[in-house]
DNA sequence: GAACAGTCTTTAGTTGGTACAGGGTCAAGA
DNA sequence: TCTTGACCCTGTACCAACTAAAGACTGTTC
């Protein structure tokens, strides 16, 4: 098949299918006579694990490595676990970092409700008061909670 | 101040400071003769204010239409408002996908605690029959939760 | 033969900075 | 006077993971 297929039936621009190419996650395809990419479904199977991946969050290094295991099945596979370790720590220190601006976005809301002038509002009024030094709704003091 | 005072006191990399001129998020300093720039308190308040914004996740676009109400106080807030909704709505649809992704990671994880070979790997082989369209443990298909 | 879809390579843009390279400035110490 | 070191300057390249576009070629269809 050519690129087009290939990209359509892995739901995936083609190019990135020429992006994953010249990254190395992709095995070169063979080439037609007028220089056309000519891919097999095994190449199809390969752009469906690096989707996959991706989809859960891994970058194109980690799908590298991952890749170099399906070549080497006889390796051990303490490292894929501990990659996918890696994968839930870095999600858990996301979360919490973006529960804590959820927080804080939602106290700088609740200081502003009316439609007022911007020099009266509550918020540019937060804002401007935490870039002068001083306590802002959004980032109170601790123990101030 | 010359810029590495600037810097210093506003926690923020020299870089950063020219990087944010260039980007109109600062007013142009004063020059000393020797070419080098020079700031005053003022400068330390506008870019404190952005470094703030900065850190409740808003994008440069974003602080650049807060700077423009500060420039004029007399406008109505109500675009200020919307502004602060969309951050929290964007966080909102970022902890949602975050959350599905970490329930796909354990689920994953949950495949491979045994220390095998790759080619065992619960992990390996889940990656693997998603990529060649079948089931797999982190994308199950509705209903089988 | 002309339109149009598909493909090719190469290059640049995105976000919010970070990191040089290659040079100038200035005060303190030997 | 010379040198060291800290600071500053401009301009450019780099990061992730694509995305888009320029400019050219191929292939099918009417």
């Amino acid at each position: 098949m050519r690129i087009g297929e290939l990209a359509q039936r892995s739901d995936c621009d083609v190019e990135t299918v020429r992006f994953y190419e010249r990254e190395g996650l992709l095995d070169l395809p063979a080439r037609e006579a007028n220089g056309y990419r000519l891919y097999n479904e095994a190449h199809l199977v390969q752009l469906k694990f690096v989707r996959h991946c991706r989809s859960l969050g891994m970058g194109l290094p980690d799908v590298r490595i991952l890749r170099s295991f399906q070549a080497n099945p006889d390796l051990a596979c303490e490292e894929i676990n501990q990659l996918i370790d890696r994968q839930i720590e870095r999600i858990h220190q996301q979360l919490d970092s973006l529960h804590l601006l959820e927080r804080q976005l939602h106290k700088l809301r609740d200081t502003c409700h009316a439609n007022r002038k911007a020099g009266q509002c509550g918020i540019m009024r937060n804002l401007a008061r935490a870039a002068e030094g001083g306590d802002c709704s959004c980032h109170p003091p601790a123990g101030t909670n």
